[in-house]
RNA sequence: GGGCGACUAGCUCAGUGGUUAGAGCGCUCCCCUCACACGGGAGAGGUCCAAGGUUCAAGUCCUUGGUCGCCCA
């Protein structure tokens, strides 16, 4: 072992190292972990699905925050000895990769259409296995702890099988279906997209007042519309049939102008009286609600667009003009016409595509749906039966909401890079054939469905042509829980690691996939639920047929300051790896760690990575500490060999005699407090909790105090106790690297590595997380400990208080009543004197004469210091007037609260006391103050 | 239109009805002491957005309002 260390923590290369060589070893292979040699069914699991990241993209701070979040948990689990698996995998995202693919071919000026469609998915695939690989990459350098042994993609033949089958089984049993309704439709993309899909922005517009002539007389009727360029598909102006205005003309035509269509005026309750004029424009073939009010009045729906946004034929002389030209040229003609009645500023909202931004639009076309109310039902009854715990618990409300009011779900894309639909239409007479069964076959490498119809089993046509279209991304991530794991086949890890344990995804994708991934989960396992959604009790019916997960934990996304989301089209982006190249990633990792408190989402702050940083630094320079002494252990007559043995540790807290023993019982006290509090934490996943706990019993209670407390005794001549405290204070390091491990994968492997460890120990990850072990718990200890820091500060803010050179040792007198704190100083005189710097402590139980010195005081003690003659009379004297003035009120509120019956009798024994107990102390406190200022004043 | 969240120290944020409301950063003063100046020691700094209410007790629960943000329609 080189006995080398840098004076800081240089993170780059360490990471780099360790990230390659967890890698390389396969370390995180569910196999690795768990109870060694028994049958591998045996002990408790916990495994996790990672939300597969798109395959085109890389990794943003919120894969970051994600990923993170998970590994700390997937860590902590794997280190209390489960049989952990967190299994990753990508995400084909069909719109989003073929959206990146076009806009690549567009900047060599081919567009989709010129190549074909395979040439076209050929490219996906190159550009696939080119940049695909990124995300991977970057994930394995940020340390997550995946069994990259069982990574999967969506659109690999094992997925594509889980995929057909699923289609196969639900459209058996008519929960999917086609049909001709109105959908999102994305010009630009040139498909069909989800209700969830388009996002709603708020946007400056106008709304134009058009008049309508009436026919057969010269007046009008005055429609308003946002979307002028619509009105010549119009087939109807409808009006309430209770508006009084209008009665009259019910069952009457106007002349759709420009057009010269005549249509006529309808009565329907849709109609709101109180916008406009109370008169709207009927487009059935552009607009949702139009649509339902034309199957209403059986109106025709004449569509005027054409797939890329532009008019088609059916828009007359405004044929081939852009959706948006057509609406500047008929807004000018009909106002030459003098139609155009006046034009309105308003903000509105509009739909646009997700994915690139374009306006949709609303129009009929031929879809695949899935029947999404059956499915819902199973899925609202586990989660209010508590089946998925949902956290935080507001989102399961919304969970809930959306359940309640889900709606179909469009599932074909005319897109060209998916899952291609399982479904043959006879050439003949349309009938529509599935595929036989959802084996698939390897063609050019890649998963076709292999159970093809040759016949029409209606008409006996041979000619039977696949439906081009593509299923929604989200349809192969529904399954993913299941699907990653082997399903439909019955497998080994399906049996072992489903349902998983657990979800963790952002709340931004809670309706788009984990409420998909509940529905699907729980409809393809039949069984556990019948049909009313009830649990069936008894033996479970398939290791498959259960939840895809047991809880559902909603993280915070991480936003810019004005709380938008970070896009890297915006630039307002982070990019994680060059933060990592700055900071550390374990730096990186606990600030993220320390900022992801439940329901709030983040904003990024460079102050708080450059205190994970210094964090980091502390750790290291500990260790470090440790290290350079490593010597000295030999010199105590110690081996490294023995250090190392788990035995050693294992039996630490070591007795030290005489006067340093207190420091190591307790922070072996502490350190079992910290354990119960960091394994609390992580269960409900307070992370920021778990964060803080490990710092402040880092930092503050291990470097500051207990290092710092036994160090003499580390060069001791008396080899007992030099034995002893470097027993100890190896297992109270040993034990907080591994608390850290979770949150700083990094610097603890390191650390651990570099410290004495048994022959053949592999990683700190799959070592033992600590413990809260009840035998360490030492009140007494905590207590005194407690108040002897008490003593060495109130000596220290002496100090500072006189401007004694802070290397200057100096004679203080204490006093007090009891022989509780005599002894405690007694037993602790050499540290105390240490810690405070001070030459002597004079220890008595007579009142102390403040004068010409300076005083601290609690209920318990009197410190003293005199020192020179520069003691500040006046600065003391307002000194001890404030907190003579704070005390004062404060013992106020106390007896006011004292005096109230209401409170003694009703408040629980126990506050009550509580209180009485500290306002004695702190008029113990107030009467010494009062003496010292009276004596002040007086001199 | 409906819903959710936030508002606490100069900044970024914790705070699970019950001590004198905490942390990190920043600020002031002292110290480059042999693990660490990415450090050590000490200190200043808060009418917890506002107004009502519930309660023996409210930063915390309820109602209303304000400002900001997000989601859904």
């Amino acid at each position: 072992m080189s006995r080398e260390i840098p004076k800081a923590y240089e993170p780059q290369e360490i990471e780099e190292r360790w990230a390659k060589a967890w890698f390389d070893e396969k370390l995180f292979r569910a196999e690795n972990s768990g109870p060694p040699g028994g049958p591998a069914s045996d002990g408790p699991r916990f495994s996790i699905a990672l939300p597969p990241p798109n395959v085109t993209g890389s990794i943003h701070i919120g894969h970051m925050l994600e990923h993170t979040q998970i590994d700390m948990l997937v860590r902590w689990h794997r280190m209390k000895g489960n049989r952990t698996l967190w299994l990753p995998g990508m995400d084909h995202a069909g719109i989003a990769t073929q959206y990146v693919v076009e806009k690549k071919l567009a900047e060599e000026g081919i567009r989709r259409q010129d190549l074909g469609r395979e040439e076209f998915e050929r490219r996906v695939w190159k550009w696939k296995a080119e940049s695909g690989g990124v995300i991977k990459e970057q994930m394995i350098r940020l340390g997550a702890s995946c069994d990259w042994t069982r990574e999967r993609f969506t659109l690999e033949p094992r997925l594509y099988r889980a995929v057909l089958e699923t289609f196969l089984r639900l459209y058996r049993e008519g929960l999917i279906y086609r049909g001709r309704y109105m959908v999102n439709w994305c010009p630009r993309c040139q498909t069909a997209i989800s209700d969830l899909e388009v996002v709603h922005v708020e946007r400056a517009g106008k709304l134009w007042h058009l008049r309508y002539p009436i026919a057969g007389t010269k007046d009008f009727l005055v429609v308003a519309t946002t979307r002028p360029e619509t009105m010549l598909g119009d087939t109807a102006v409808a009006v309430h049939p209770d508006d009084e205005r209008y009665q009259h003309l019910i069952g009457k035509t106007v002349m759709l102008p420009l057009i010269n269509r005549e249509i006529p005026i309808i009565a329907d309750t849709y109609v709101d009286r109180e916008f406009g004029t109370g008169v709207v424009k009927i487009t059935p073939a552009h607009d949702p609600n139009d649509f339902e009010v034309g199957k209403r009045h059986d109106l025709p729906e004449i569509d005027v667009m054409t797939v890329d946004g532009h008019m088609n034929d059916a828009a007359g002389q405004y044929a081939g003009l852009d959706r948006f030209q057509a609406r500047k040229r008929i807004l000018s003609d009909l106002e030459s016409l003098g139609l155009l009645e006046r034009v309105e500023d308003i903000t509105h909202s509009v739909g646009v595509c997700d994915r690139c931004k374009s306006e949709v639009e609303p129009r009929i076309s031929t879809q695949w749906f899935m029947k999404m109310k059956p499915l819902a039902e199973p899925a609202k009854r586990v989660v209010l039966d508590g089946l998925i715990e949902v956290v935080p618990d507001n989102q399961r409300t919304i969970l809930l909401q959306w359940l309640e009011n889900i709606r179909d779900w469009c599932i074909s894309r005319q897109l060209w890079w998916g899952h291609r639909i399982p479904i043959w239409h006879c050439d003949n007479c349309k009938e529509m054939v599935p595929a036989s069964d959802s084996r698939v076959e390897i063609v050019e490498g890649h998963a076709r469905a292999a159970s093809v119809p040759t016949k029409c089993p209606k008409c006996g046509g041979a000619k039977l042509t696949q439906d081009t279209d593509v299923l929604d991304t989200w349809f192969s991530s529904a399954l993913w829980p299941f699907s990653t794991l082997g399903w439909p086949d019955d497998t080994d890890d399906l049996r072992m690691f489903y349902p998983t344990s657990l979800l963790i995804s952002g709340y931004d994708i809670l309706f788009f996939w984990d409420a998909r991934m509940i529905m699907m989960g729980l409809h393809l396992s039949a069984g556990r639920f019948d049909a009313s959604g009830r649990t069936i009790s008894g033996p479970e019916a398939g290791l498959a047929s259960s939840i895809p997960f047991r809880r559902l934990y909603l993280h915070s996304l991480v936003r810019t300051s004005e709380g938008a989301k970070m896009s890297k089209t915006k630039g307002t982006g982070v990019d994680p790896l060059q933060l990592t190249q700055q900071y550390g990633t374990d730096a990186l990792r606990y600030m993220l760690a320390s900022m992801a408190a439940p329901g709030t989402d983040i904003v990024l702050s460079e102050d708080r990575i450059l205190g994970a940083r210094a964090f980091a630094n502390k750790i290291w320079n500990a260790a470090r500490f440790l290290f350079v002494n490593l010597e000295k252990v030999e010199s105590a007559g110690l081996t490294l060999e023995e250090l190392a043995a788990p035995e050693t540790r294992a039996k630490a807290p070591y007795p030290v005699k005489g006067e340093g023993a207190l420091a190591h019982r307790w922070i072996f006290s502490r350190l079992a407090a910290v354990a119960g509090q960091v394994h609390d934490a992580l269960e409900h996943f307070r992370f920021h909790e778990a964060a803080q706990t490990v710092y402040q019993f880092f930092w503050g209670d291990l470097c500051d105090w207990y290092i710092e407390w036994v160090k003499p005794q580390l060069t001791s001549s008396e080899r007992e106790v030099a034995l002893a405290a470097w027993r100890n204070i190896f297992a109270a390091l040993d034990a907080a690297l591994r608390l850290l491990h979770p949150i700083m994968p990094f610097l603890t492997e390191e650390l651990w590595h570099r410290l004495p460890q048994p022959a053949g120990a592999r990683s700190i990850a799959l070592d033992k997380f600590p413990e809260a072990r009840k035998e360490w718990i030492d009140v007494a200890s905590d207590d005194a400990m407690a108040r002897l820091q008490e003593i060495v500060v109130a000596a220290r803010n002496i100090r500072a208080e006189l401007k004694v050179d802070s290397k200057r040792k100096v004679d203080a007198d204490f006093s007090t009543r009891g022989p509780m704190l005599i002894n405690l100083l007694t037993e602790n005189m050499e540290p105390v004197l240490r810690l405070a710097t001070l030459s002597a402590l004079r220890i008595s139980k007579e009142h102390l004469d403040p004068t010409g010195a300076v005083m601290r005081s609690t209920a318990a003690f009197d410190l003293r210091i005199a020192y020179g003659d520069t003691i500040d009379k006046a600065a003391e004297i307002e000194r001890l007037k404030k907190a003579i003035a704070a005390l004062e009120q404060d013992i106020e509120s106390k007896q006011k609260r004292l005096a109230d019956v209401n409170f003694t009798t009703k408040a629980p024994e126990k506050v009550v006391d509580a209180l009485r107990a500290t306002m004695v102390e702190r008029q113990l406190e107030l009467k010494k103050l009062k003496d010292r200022l009276e004596r002040l004043e007086g001199s």
